[in-house]
DNA sequence: CAGGTTACATGACAGTGCTATACATAGCAG
DNA sequence: CTGCTATGTATAGCACTGTCATGTAACCTG
C-alpha cells in the first residue's frame, strides 16, 4: 500500500553533502534540500535528521576507502603493500579532509559494526601476509599489529589536519615510524627499510 | 580616558565554558553570559566573538596540560620519565576528552605559537635528556622524535575519544609501540622495556 | 569635576535543526 | 479499473543559535 522513497533522492542528498564538504561550503539542512530539489522532510524520512545524514555520509565515505583500499595490486613484498597501503589511506585523508574530520567526528554515534570494520579488516589482511610471509614474528597479533599501524598513521593526519604539524613533517616521520613498528613486530629493520623506499611522497601536489 | 574591560568576566566565561564542556552540556553563547551573570555583548568585547572564545578556552588548556607535565618529577631513567609524561597526557586527554577535542578542533584557526607549542617543548625537552643520558642515539632529532612520540599518542587518543578503539586497546598497544619507538631511537630494546614496567595503568578508572 | 571613551545591556535579524499539519501520490484490495 | 489507505513530501512555524546596531552607564584622564 505504501509509496515507496526515492533512493536516488537519498544519494543525491549524500552526494551533496559531501561535495558541499569538500567545496568548504556549510551544509545546512535547507541548503541541502534545496540543491538536491526536494523539501527538508526528505532528510528526515531518508536519515531521520541531520545526525542521521551524516551518519550516512560517513559510511559511504570508508566504504568508498575500503573499496579504495582493496583494489591495490599486491607485489611481491608484503611489507611494501602494508606501506603503500598506508600512503593510499594517507593520500585519501589528506585530499579529502573534511570528509575525513566527518569520518572520525567524535559526535558521531556508535556506527553499524561494518562500517569503519571492514577498512580495518583490510589493514589486518595486509599484516596478516606479513605474517605469513615470515615478515614479522609468527607470535604477532595481526589486529594488534594493524592498530597500532592505523594509529600512528591516524595521528600524523589529524595533525596535520588541524596544522598542528606541516604536511612535509607527515612525508619526513611516517616512514620512520613504520620502520620502527616493523621492527617491533620482528621484522628484519634493513628489510623494513627497503620497503619503504620509494613510497613517498604521500601525495602527488597541494589541492 | 576608557572603561577598563574587567579580567574577572573573561576568565568566568573561559572557565564556565571549559565546565560546561566537562559537564556535556551545551555551551551556547546566551547561556554562557546569563551564568556568567553579563550580557552577550561580553564575549565579543573580550574575545569578539565565539571562535575567539574556543580560541582561548583552548589556550587555557594547553597552557594547563604544560603546566601539568612540567611540574612531573624527574627520575633516574629519562625514558622513564618520558613515558610517564605519555602517561600523563594520556590520562589528561581522557580525563577531559570534550577539551581536547576543543584543543585539536580543525575549526580552530592558527592559533599563538606559544599556544601548543610549549606543550611541545616539554616534551622535546624530555627527548633531549633521553639523547644526553646515553639512552637515544646522539644523531637523534629531539624535535622529530618528540613529533613522533606526540603522533602515535595522539593517534591512540583519538581514535578512544571517538570510539573507535578502547581504552583497554590504548593501554595494552602504546607501551608497545612506544618501545618500538625507543628502539628505533637507537635505544637498547631491552632497556626500553624496562623503562615502560610500571608506568601503567594510564588511568585509574572511568569517570 | 568635566569629557570622552569604552564596557556592557537590550533588542532585533538571519540562520539553524526540528516537527505538526496538510497534501499528493503510489500501491494494493475489491 | 476504482477506491482506500499508507506513506513521502511540502509548508509553516517553533525554539534556538551567533552576530551586530543601538543605547546607556561607568570609568579614567586631564
Amino acid at each position: 500500500m505504501p509509496k515507496t522513497a526515492d533512493p536516488d533522492v537519498r544519494d543525491r542528498l549524500i552526494g551533496l553533502a559531501a561535495a558541499r564538504l569538500a567545496a568548504r561550503q556549510p551544509v545546512s539542512l535547507r541548503g541541502l534540500a534545496d540543491a538536491a530539489g526536494t523539501s527538508t522532510m526528505a532528510v528526515y524520512t531518508h536519515f531521520g535528521g541531520m545526525p542521521g545524514l551524516w551518519h550516512a555520509v560517513r559510511d559511504a565515505a570508508f566504504a568508498t576507502l575500503a573499496q579504495e583500499l582493496g583494489r591495490m595490486s599486491p607485489t611481491d613484498d608484503p611489507v611494501t603493500d602494508l606501506m603503500a597501503t598506508g600512503s593510499a589511506y594517507v593520500t585519501n585523508a589528506l585530499t579529502h579532509p573534511d570528509l575525513y574530520l566527518v569520518m572520525f567526528d567524535a559526535r558521531g554515534g556508535p556506527d553499524h559494526p561494518d562500517s569503519a570494520g571492514t577498512t580495518f579488516a583490510v589493514l589486518v589482511t595486509a599484516v596478516q601476509r606479513a605474517i605469513d610471509a615470515g615478515r614479522f614474528a609468527a607470535s604477532t597479533d595481526a589486529e594488534g599489529a594493524a592498530l597500532e599501524l592505523w594509529a600512528m598513521t591516524h595521528g600524523l593526519v589529524m595533525l596535520v589536519i588541524t596544522e598542528a604539524i606541516g604536511e612535509d613533517d607527515l612525508n619526513r616521520h611516517l616512514p620512520e615510524m613504520a620502520i620502527a613498528a616493523y621492527a617491533g613486530f620482528g621484522d628484519d629493520p634493513v628489510a623494513a627499510r627497503r620497503s619503504v623506499i620509494g613510497i613517498v611522497p604521500f601525495r602527488q601536489r597541494s589541492p
